[in-house]
DNA sequence: AACAATTGAGAGCACTGCTCTTGACGTAGG
DNA sequence: CCTACGTCAAGAGCAGTGCTCTCAATTGTT
């Protein structure tokens, strides 16, 4: 057995190996298609074996299982989602910071509506029987947050970022065990923003995937709204206010 | 072929049929306690047969086929929820909109954290390959959002709902085409609410879901958060906030 | 009691994930 | 150069899935 985590490291040199690494490739490359089109719960192996042109058995030679597969494609999914994040935030100046915030946003909402089986993969039901490995899907599956945390803490610390001062969206003070949680979140990404921004940024994160996934999922009903960007930017507004930015 | 609307109207009278309605009762039942354990994506006719101690071909008998059974399941898991949250809200007096407006939501979460694989199938990934059938599912699908509707035109009606008198949370006003969005809305359901809040109204309700949904399907890491019900209280708090309820 | 509607059983088709064995091929080492 | 090893694809096979069809038996109705 090859250590894997070397093989992603070093440059592949035999043929055998270039060849091994075209043909997982390859086997990513179509089932990233079934998924698009079929979604993830119908995703098969016997499938990606016909597209690939293979007899199913062979495809067990480069991936272990069928949840191995679905780990790639989720590594995959949350790597496109971050670059496309990414972008389009690294498009606004440096210290636009609630311009970056709807830049994330509306980052999210197109790569979402643009791949809608591959966003409900990472945000949707979990599917049944299959966990996650932690240690290949944090580190993709944080980049969004790790984002706009970055964005938030920055605007905090540029002094563009100030707790709503209107009584309405101040409730009661965080409690000491929520508190807690919150410092040590503090401390392990090293931010300076006060509780109640912490507890507002996590809302407006919590709020911007459930806009988006209402809109993927078809909870609004197909006739309800038909000015959905408008909906969505409105919305996007209204949160940049609860993190606590007050201009947009 | 019997009438199936009128036979959910009509009495039950003749022995087969009773048998008839006693079968498929326990089809669903069995159904329920296979979705809540394995999920929507692994929902197995032959399972149920199985369980109903009768060979797979029979229940075919009762149920068209799978997608009617996903339906049924829809609509009693609608049902469910429906009745929680009117139980939890009813439990409030009359008067004490955003009382009850905070019961709604806790009782959506407490549903949600009881029964997560049905209400993952309610609000997650749609299943693939199939399509809710409108007639069946739109009535009891629209039941939390016409409460929580009721609850906020009301409360405005009774002047407990102004809009956010601070500028953060009011954003440029609503786009023409989004304003007759929600006229249409307003004029079907007969409300009094003024765009702002009516805007503000959907984002706490996506906000809502969202927040319940990151819990559910394990969005938050599982050691990232350990005071989620604090959590939860604030920000449903502050959802008040943005509805438009001044005090909580 | 005779008839007819309804029901359950069973076989069968096409599909799925996954395992194991077999034979062929290319590569690397002697 | 050439053998031996490692890798690979193929195929058969097992257990499961949704769904259809036929056939016999049960059961309610007349």
């Amino acid at each position: 057995m090859s250590d894997a985590a070397a093989n992603a490291e070093t440059a592949v040199r035999t043929p055998r190996e270039r060849a091994r690494a075209q043909t997982i490739a390859d086997i990513v490359r179509l089932g990233r298609d079934h998924l698009a089109t079929h979604g993830a719960a119908a995703l098969s192996l016997r499938a990606v074996a016909r597209d690939l042109g293979v007899v199913s058995s062979a495809v067990y030679r480069y991936v272990a299982n069928r949840d191995e597969l679905l780990t790639l494609l989720l590594v995959d999914a949350y790597n496109e989602l971050g670059d496309a994040v990414d972008a389009a935030v690294n498009a606004r100046p440096e210290r636009d910071f609630a311009g970056r915030f709807t830049a994330l946003g509306l980052a999210v909402r197109g790569w979402a509506l643009r791949e809608p089986a591959r966003y409900g993969l990472l945000f949707g039901s979990p599917v049944p029987g299959y966990q996650a490995p932690a240690s290949q899907t944090t580190a993709p599956g944080t980049r969004v947050i790790y984002r706009l945390v970055g964005i938030l803490d920055a605007a905090y610390r540029a002094g563009d970022l100030t707790p709503p001062a209107c009584a309405a969206v101040v409730p009661p003070p965080v409690p000491p065990a929520l508190a807690a949680d919150f410092e040590t979140i503090r401390a392990e990404l090293g931010l300076a923003v006060p509780d109640v921004l912490v507890a507002n940024g996590v809302l407006a994160w919590t709020s911007l995937f459930g806009a988006v996934s209402f809109e993927v999922f078809g909870q609004y009903g197909s006739e309800t709204f038909s000015a959905r960007d408008e909906l969505f930017e409105h919305h996007l507004a209204v949160l940049a206010g609860v993190a606590g930015f007050s201009s947009i």
